[in-house]
DNA sequence: TTACTATTAAGAAGCATTTGCAGTTAAAAT
DNA sequence: ATTTTAACTGCAAATGCTTCTTAATAGTAA
């Protein structure tokens, strides 16, 4: 009685995710495409957003729905936040505590239901940073 | 020595940040587009973009740069969390104080410099919730 | 008024993402 | 193991949001 679901495991689908995983670089899909086409030459840049769409959507992996002309994705799925440099564009985790007790406080104020939250942090990044000092 | 900016006060854009500073909805620039229309008949949604991109690069308004397809302006600049509906979405802001402390701990962890944060939540709105409950 | 140049309307272009389609293939059924 | 079937693929074309180009228009200063 519930949503019947009927994926396969395609070749295709098994490389993205591994690829995915294999870094924390949160790839656009057109870099993800890029590696894997040195496992799988011949596929296509279609067939990887078709499957990105797909493995979100079932939560095996992450869309990042955030900032930037790209979606970007992750292949960590547990809630943690993210930092952004506002000069290269590069994405990277930021690891401290998440703080799920301001959904509380969102939910009372606002009245919308079933609330989760993102953290989104900008700065410069360490590269950016140090080229701009010479 | 500064950046000369030349800037024009042009019915225009006398009107979009008007319309803008009308109301809370976060719109999106054709949504922006059509409520101008109303007063200016003529005016086109290039020029729309064009004035919403350098009003934000003065910090007169906010381009939000937040999830869903399209970009969505705001006519409150100082820092606030928002709130959006993922069935219809619309986007709230919610009236709660800001935690800057966080960036500290984000720029410590993270060896980003001059660090910023947004905060979005997301949730189902009043409006698409009752309707779900008939 | 005249000169100067920022700004405009309209449409074309750009670019990330999605979709249609005909052939392919994973995997359930036999 | 073979058949069956619908999910999946590669490719090309379409879509949708945003930016750019261009000739005309309109603030601003002298
Ligand atoms: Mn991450
Ligand atoms: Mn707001
Ligand atoms: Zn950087
Ligand atoms: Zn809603």
């Amino acid at each position: 009685m519930h949503t019947q679901l009927n994926h396969r495991m395609t070749k295709q689908r098994q490389i993205i995710i591994e690829e995915l995983r294999k870094v924390t670089s949160h790839p656009t899909a057109d870099q993800l495409h890029e590696m894997v086409r040195k496992r799988l030459p011949r596929i296509s840049l279609s067939t990887v957003y078709r499957n990105l769409e797909t493995l979100s959507s079932e939560g095996m992996i992450l869309k990042m729905d955030s900032a930037g002309t790209q979606k970007r994705f992750d292949g960590t799925v547990e809630n943690h936040y993210h930092i952004r440099c506002s000069r290269c564009g590069r994405v990277d985790d930021v690891h401290m505590e998440t703080i799920p007790e301001i959904e509380e406080i969102a939910r009372r104020r606002s009245s919308y239901q079933s609330v989760s939250h993102i953290i989104e942090f900008t700065g410069i990044c360490p590269n950016c940073y140090s080229q701009s000092r010479g």
